[in-house]
RNA sequence: GGGGGCGUAGUUCAGUUGGUUUAGAACGCCGGCCUGUCACGCCGGAGGUCGCGAGUUCGAGCCUCGUCGUCCCCGCCA
């Protein structure tokens, strides 16, 4: 193999017109005209026309005439400028062939279980099970679209690198086998052999060693790490998945803006998108309030508006009975779409099955003609109350009103937020062009979770200034917000962090608030704890989800186009066939025994 | 853990109310022809445990039950 002179089919453009070239790759189509054979060879950087003509090598071309798809190929050929009415303006290289006067074959294949060849991936249809994808990933990955998803990742990884270089942040490697933490997802565990009955965990975030690493003087740290929860899956989540881990010292949240803002500006750039800047900044409550969601989708308005005020009187029964019971109503204006919602599409399929399926009762309608209200349930509303609403919602001719209405007003927020989503996606009103990023901010610090108070963020968080509640005030507690900070852009998560707790004493009333014994915080923080004793300074930081921004950026439909090798929706590798069984030899070294399962009894 | 969809050729799918002998299509694959194709074209061919198991029926790809696999929604994901 001469490796020394082997070009990319992208290097070969006309201007090397009548150059020897040297090609390695594989053969992605054959077109055979008897007389003459035309195949194009792949590799990662594009393809290229070979042509082969007995008249000009008959060896040559029977060689070329014995390979099929996915063959291994080398070639060793002159550069020619197609005549005119062969130029093909539909591929990159369609102004040029090799005339080939050595070809090599490498490597037979078998027949692929699915076409490889770009052409498969044409006008996006390319559709093949992902289970078999991923079975053969390594033929998935070799298609032109997944090795140009794996290329652009690498290219954004190192845009992000080299940025973070530049500002003086450290990459630093942190351990995975460490310990359990008792909140938040389950965990993975590994079991020691060295200690008997004793389990490492893989970490769901590398959290309290980027801490550490603020104490240890760092001052700047980030790391592109793998992080792993063992939950079930969705779409967007895999149960290992790559994070862009950053922690700073002597920061605050206008640093970690100042430090995002252009780093996402810049990957955008990548890919020739402009982000507008400075991201706003929307507190989660008005984000519930206006948008029922706490990632709110900016790339359309339709905020949720809340009407009740203007219906306190009104003789709709059901209205007014929600609204005696303390409850709420809100509305959304589907601008525009009065013609392209039928009355039997907003009362049988969005009022009895689309709503539901949100977790709601119903839904009202109205729409907007000739400056009046016109629905089902329109009787019951007086001219005022008309007026009222039409000025509430910003209405004009035309535009459609959907209101949702319950007892509790945060049940309110939600289905409508889902409501909001689902008509803009379904009428078409999202601009699939435009990026729209947020900052969402004030957070609560804590909900409740079946009774108990849990951390919204996680409990290294630090809350807003002032004194803090005692942890029997649950009152104030639930009502205190957080020094954290989500980045949303088009109404997808893909980071969040916070300002840390530093002060040793505010870091402990936290774990009070939570419940958590003396003992407990000893047993599960006590590392920690005792680190924050020793001259902690202020910090912060955030970590971003490199699958999901990739994929976010490169316009690819799920997180698992990105990855390399991923895991399906059960967590199993069909490539591998991981998990698996291990021996009883290994079993026997973990001082492990496998349970029965347990049979279900009919 | 709960609810739903899907499973037919290598791939993507069709298959009527259960009805005949040989379960079809497109792409892919194999063979032949073809000197400018690039979604090449033309002719021919091979290829099927209808996921698996039981049941109903004179008869099941189709109906019922179970099971396995997979996808989607909810729970879960600090």
């Amino acid at each position: 193999m001469d490796w020394k002179t082997r070009q990319y089919c992208e290097s070969i453009t006309i201007k090397n017109s009548g150059d020897a070239v040297h090609l390695c790759g594989w053969v992605d189509t054959i077109r055979d005209h008897g007389q003459l054979l035309f195949i194009h060879i792949r590799d990662r950087s594009g393809v290229l026309q070979l042509v082969f003509d007995p008249t000009v090598n008959q060896d040559v071309y029977d060689a070329a005439s014995r390979l099929r798809s996915e063959d291994v190929i080398s070639i060793v050929g002159t550069v020619l400028e197609r005549s005119d009415e062969a130029k093909n303006p539909n591929i990159v290289s369609g102004d040029i062939e090799i005339q080939v006067n050595q070809v090599d074959c490498l490597n037979k294949s078998e027949t692929p279980p699915f076409v490889v060849s770009e052409k498969a991936d044409q006008d996006g249809a390319f559709n093949v099970d992902e289970d078999l994808r991923l079975k053969y990933r390594y033929l998935d990955l070799r298609r032109p679209q997944m090795n140009i998803n794996l290329i652009q990742r690498a290219k954004l990884l190192q845009i992000v690198r080299r940025y973070l270089d530049k500002q003086g942040f450290i990459d630093v490697e942190t351990p995975m086998l460490t310990k359990s933490t008792p909140e938040g997802a389950r965990d993975y565990l590994v079991p020691s052999r060295v200690h008997e009955h004793q389990f490492y965990a893989l970490p769901q975030s590398p959290q309290l060693f980027k801490q550490l690493l603020m104490m240890s003087g760092l001052d700047r740290y980030y790391q592109v790490v793998k992080c792993f929860r063992d939950e079930d899956l969705r779409p967007n989540r895999q149960p290992e998945f790559t994070q862009l881990d950053i922690e700073a010292a002597f920061i605050d949240e206008s640093y970690i803006y100042s430090l995002i803002e252009p780093l996402i500006v810049e990957l955008y750039a990548h890919v020739g998108v402009t982000v507008p800047t400075p991201f706003p900044h929307i507190p989660y409550e008005t984000a519930m309030n206006e948008y029922g969601s706490d990632r709110p989708d900016l790339r359309f308005e339709m905020k949720m508006v809340d009407v009740s005020s203007v219906l306190t009187n009104v003789q709709y029964r059901i209205f007014n009975q929600i609204l005696a019971s303390g409850g709420k109503i809100k509305g959304i204006n589907v601008k525009g779409q009065a013609e392209k919602l039928s009355k039997s599409f907003l009362q049988d399929e969005l009022a009895k099955k689309v709503v539901p399926q949100f977790g709601g009762k119903g839904v009202s309608w109205m729409k907007v003609i000739d400056g009046k209200l016109e629905s089902n349930i329109v009787q019951f509303f007086s001219d005022e109350e008309q007026a009222a609403l039409i000025s509430a919602l910003n209405g004009e001719n035309g535009d459609v009103f959907l209101l949702i209405a319950d007892t509790n007003p945060d049940l309110v927020n939600e289905i409508l937020g889902k409501l909001r989503l689902f008509m803009a996606q379904r009428q078409g009103l999202i601009d699939e062009t435009a990026v729209a990023p947020c900052w969402v901010t004030e957070f609560p610090m804590y909900e409740l979770k079946d009774g108990r108070l849990s951390s919204v963020h996680h409990p290294f968080t630090q809350p807003e200034e002032g004194e803090l509640p005692g942890p029997d005030d649950r009152e104030q507690l639930i009502k205190l917000l957080s020094r954290s900070y989500d980045l949303v852009i088009n109404g997808e998560e893909l980071g969040g962090g916070s300002i840390r707790n530093h002060d040793p004493k505010r870091q402990e009333m936290i774990f009070r608030h939570l419940d958590l014994s003396e003992s407990e915080i000893e047993a599960k923080f006590g590392f920690f704890v005792n680190a924050l004793q020793y001259g902690a300074p202020p910090h912060g930081g955030i970590a971003l989800g490199v699958d999901r921004l990739v994929s976010m950026i490169l316009g690819r439909e799920s997180i698992r186009e990105v990855i390399a090798f991923p895991k399906n929706r059960t967590a199993f590798c069909p490539l591998t066939q991981a998990p698996g069984p291990v021996s009883e030899a290994q079993l026997e070294d973990l001082h492990l025994r496998l349970k029965p399962i347990p049979v279900p009894s009919t």
